[in-house]
DNA sequence: CCCATCTCAGCTACACTGAAATTT
DNA sequence: CAAATTTCAGTGTAGCTGAGATGG
């Protein structure tokens, strides 16, 4: 007919559920388009900001602070040893962890993910005036805190 | 060592895309539990809520006016259809197309799902007042007007 | 001819489960 | 013994692509 744009119901527009799954899918297709350039996903990069942050971490560590599952904390380790960006050796004080830390290249890494990731909450917020970005993150925030402790 | 809860890096924590995607993934643990007591998912609840709102539709319709794939409207509406929820009848006015009908069955889980998806809203927003729950819906719904031109 | 619709086959990312082997 | 860590194999949802067949 014509080119009105197709509306959602309301009974899902006006859904905080909905308009977070909306919103973060959203944000993820930005996030990953600006990762293509790394060739590299979401999970790699969460893994190199917490070493990059916080130092060499095991395996079990880097999960609960990434939240990512344990087995996918493998394969990504897996990947990331595979391309030179992070070592995986075991740890000498507790032989069932591995000891997982940050090559050169892998900080690079780390930064130049952190400039694409900082260019990207600019376009998604572009919208937002300074204050109602900070009031965004202030309610997410609390909403994660409380739910954080189940 | 002990039990302190593991910290996300900051440079995770503070970022509206990280925000919104473990708030969504929150959101969407929440809604999955509270779907399965119906046997049904999110692109199921999509569907029926969006026809119990504006009567039957033709699939494409449905795929955009519930931000589903076309060819995943394909796949949930024949699944409907094995329930009775949903019936699917050619166009007699465009033979392209089918006109999707909610059943009497359908009509009344359509209500029951909605009445869940309100419980959840309940569930996660939980630590915010009223005003602040309102402001997080302003906030969430101009990011996608502002995205939703491209 | 071009465009829209429906369908099918297949893909990736992400979140998650269960179980085995090892070590504390 | 119980508990934590790593690893492997597998599941399910969601979002997406490309191509074919049909019809406007």
């Amino acid at each position: 007919m014509d080119a009105t744009a197709p509306q959602s119901p309301a009974g899902l527009r006006t859904t905080p559920s909905w308009l977070l799954n909306q919103a973060a899918t959203h944000a993820g297709r930005l996030i990953s388009a600006g990762f293509a350039v790394h060739d590299l996903r979401g999970y790699h990069y969460r893994l190199l900001a917490a070493l990059a942050e916080s130092g060499p971490a095991s395996q079990a560590d880097l999960g609960r602070r990434c939240a990512i599952d344990r087995s996918d904390v493998v394969a990504a380790v897996n990947d990331l040893t595979g391309r030179g960006l992070v070592v995986r050796a075991p740890d000498p004080a507790d032989r069932r962890r591995n000891v997982i830390s940050l090559t050169e290249a892998g900080a690079d890494e780390a930064h130049r993910m952190a400039d694409t990731v900082a260019r990207v909450q600019d376009d998604l917020l572009a919208p937002l005036s300074s204050a109602e970005r900070d009031q965004l993150t202030r309610l997410l925030t609390r909403l994660l805190e409380h739910h954080s402790g189940h």
